[in-house]
DNA sequence: TTCCAGGGATATA
DNA sequence: TATATCCATGGA
């Protein structure tokens, strides 16, 4: 990936592999705004800003490497554009959603906006972070940083309530409580069925929002999260023997093996935005 | 009014 | 282990 890295901004030169819109949009993450002439986006405290130029994008930040990292920016999705452009099925698909990224997201993110994700829309998701952000996040020069696992476990459940979490309050209230004790980080050392069934211990996790996260704050890329979209895209490669999601996926991931999660990301954004 | 959204917990057999 | 039902909320 052809970029290259100053003091406060980042330039990325392959335009190909690297679409801020298809990046957002493709619901791996919830804290973004689009303004006339640039974008912005936000994760844990952080935050930058996108410009698009003729030739390149500028992301300006205080935290190059973070957002380096954040942006997968080392890594080469022609290569995984061409593997998996071999696959029947993908190729409009790919084209359609050229210049997505998997992202590198902060876990306890993650997993508090995914919570929220179940049996919900992304309008509404987006919503209730801003509101969660604006009651316990700090106040920067930007606006409001998520909130960090202390500031969450003083909220009670009556706050998530308030904030239009739903019946969703109870799980964030108890796991937010567990996550103040529990190391995250040593799940990037785990085997994704071992990470996947330690994240499912927690309240409000399945399945599909364990997979979700292993994909987007542990890069684990052989998952197939399985929602609503995603099931209707299983009968749609040809597939009609599972009915289970948990067997479905199983199938896609027979299929696309270590490519499964970037499979899923193009199948998922390209079936839900063309309906 | 009913349906649907990046589903999960719970009870039941 | 597999299936049915309930769960808040707001936009379509």
């Amino acid at each position: 990936m052809n970029y290259s890295k100053e003091n406060n901004s980042i330039v990325v030169f392959d335009l190909a592999q690297f679409d801020f819109t298809h990046i957002v949009e493709c619901g791996q993450t919830f804290r973004y705004r689009n303004e006339a002439d640039c974008h912005t986006i936000f994760s844990k405290n952080k935050f930058c800003v996108l410009q698009k130029k003729k030739d390149c994008v500028i992301i300006n930040t205080s935290d190059v490497d973070y957002f380096i990292n954040y942006f997968d920016l080392n890594r080469d999705y022609e290569k995984i554009k061409e593997s998996l452009c071999k696959y029947d099925g993908m190729e409009n698909a790919i084209f359609y959603g050229n210049g997505i990224r998997i992202l590198n997201q902060d876990p306890y993110e993650m997993i508090i906006s995914f919570i929220l994700s179940s049996n919900n829309n992304i309008p509404r998701i987006k919503t209730i972070i801003e509101r969660i952000c604006e009651h316990l996040g700090d106040k920067t020069e930007w606006g409001y940083a998520f909130p960090t696992t202390e500031q969450m476990v003083r909220a009670d459940e009556q706050f998530f309530r308030f904030v239009g979490a739903g019946y969703r309050a109870n799980y964030l209230k108890e796991t937010a409580e567990r996550l103040s004790d529990f190391d995250l980080e040593h799940l990037k050392e785990c085997s994704t069925e071992k990470a996947r069934k330690e994240l499912m211990t927690l309240k409000g996790v399945g399945r599909k929002v364990a997979d979700c996260i292993l994909l987007f704050a542990y890069h684990k890329t052989d998952v197939f999260p399985m929602d609503t979209w995603t099931k209707r895209i299983y009968t749609m490669l040809g597939f009609c023997e599972e009915r289970v999601p948990e067997k479905q996926a199983q199938r896609l991931i027979e299929k696309f093996g270590a490519l499964s999660g970037y499979a899923q990301q193009y199948l998922y954004y390209y079936y839900r935005t063309n309906k």
